[in-house]
DNA sequence: ATCCGGTGCC
DNA sequence: GGCACCGGAT
């Protein structure tokens, strides 16, 4: 038996009766696949049947206030869904006389509804042959077919839709896209899947290779972390106030200089900023703002703002990696490209010819 | 604390 | 192409 009918077999068999289920009414299909957008089933469903029961129709949701709909969405998250939702209804009834879309193309056009929503409804509520491809899916076809082309890969995602789009079969595209879903909601699930009651695991790669576990690969999207870099120029003739960096950051064992880190721009985390600073230069210094610059760094957006020191004390035992250095001596010093670049501009006199 | 997940918008 | 949007599960 092939895999679709296999899927298909364990569907008839497994799948949850949720009221959404076995309805061609493409306004009620909508309903639900956009609450269930980045929502669990089981989240979903008591909301899912408050919309239907306040507003039946797509003209009822159309007539409705933002704030009602925003009230009734209250808790579920993601709220410009209900906003999109508000914008879609009233655009059904000016645009399509009232009468939801079920195509496809159709579909696509509307606010809310990208690219599995717009599969999904066309699937369910007319049988067109367009594959859905959720996460559950892709987990599903990942570990069947052994794929380990990150999902959230533009090459990935391409590679899935048209596995997903071959496998679909015209008649069958309504209960096959249900069933490969709750086949990964409720089967194939992302931690720890009973594999040994599975209906397709003789054929599964995942299985045979035990990549269960390991598929799909999924890039870690870097999460940028945003930094406020606040350096104390201290100066004093030819002689600068320089710091070692040291382990556990960025920069190892480059030389900046007394730097003061604070958690937004030093002006809206004032006190933060006069406190770290009087640690190191005495309670009473003066700072003159400086130049400013960005610096991206993969994993790191970085604010950096220099300070020029008018009146300090310097407390040594702050930081035993302070130190006075001539500015010649530290032009020989290895340094992040963001000082030199400082220095550059401000002591542009040491440039060599 | 980290993972999970569609769409809009930049 | 990458982030912001949110709450729940693990």
């Amino acid at each position: 038996m092939s895999f679709q009918s296999e899927i298909v077999n364990w569907y008839l068999k497994h799948k949850r009766a949720l009221p959404w289920r076995d309805t061609k009414d493409a306004y009620i299909i909508w309903l639900s696949e956009v609450i269930l957008q980045q929502t669990r089933v089981e989240q979903g469903l008591p909301y899912f049947n408050r919309f239907l029961q306040h507003y039946p129709t797509v003209l009822d949701f159309a007539a409705a206030s933002e704030t009602q709909i925003l009230k009734l969405w209250q808790g579920l998250g993601y709220y410009s869904r209900g906003r999109n939702m508000l914008f879609t209804a009233k655009q059904v009834q000016d645009l399509h006389n009232g009468k939801f879309p079920t195509k496809y193309d159709e579909l696509i056009k509307l606010k809310g509804v990208g690219e599995y929503t717009a599969a999904a409804i066309a699937s369910f509520s007319s049988n067109e042959s367009k594959a859905v491809l959720d996460g559950n899916v892709f987990r599903v076809l990942s570990r069947y077919f052994g794929i380990d082309e990150p999902i959230n890969s533009s090459g990935g995602k391409k590679q899935f839709l048209e596995l997903a789009q071959a496998l679909i079969t015209d008649q069958e595209a309504a209960i096959y896209n249900q069933a490969i879903m709750e086949f990964g909601a409720l089967q194939c699930k992302p931690k720890s899947p009973n594999c040994s009651v599975c209906p397709v695991q003789s054929g599964c790669e995942a299985s045979k290779n035990n990549l269960v576990s390991m598929l799909p690969v999924k890039l870690n999207k870097l999460k940028k972390r945003t930094r406020y870099f606040n350096y104390l120029i201290c100066q004093s003739d030819e002689n600068i106030l320089v710091k070692k960096r040291s382990a556990g950051d960025i920069w190892q064992e480059l030389y900046d200089f007394p730097l003061v880190e604070t958690l937004e721009n030093y002006q809206e985390d004032q006190q933060n900023f006069s406190e770290q600073l009087g640690n190191i230069f005495g309670k009473d210094c003066n700072v003159t703002a400086l130049s400013q610059q960005k610096h991206l760094l993969t994993h790191q957006t970085i604010y950096v703002q220099f300070f020029g020191l008018d009146n300090y004390i310097i407390n040594f035992n702050q930081d035993a990696e302070i130190k006075w250095v001539t500015l010649r001596e530290f032009d020989e010093l290895p340094q992040p490209k963001v000082i030199t670049n400082f220095m550059n501009t401000h002591f542009n006199y040491l440039e060599k010819p």
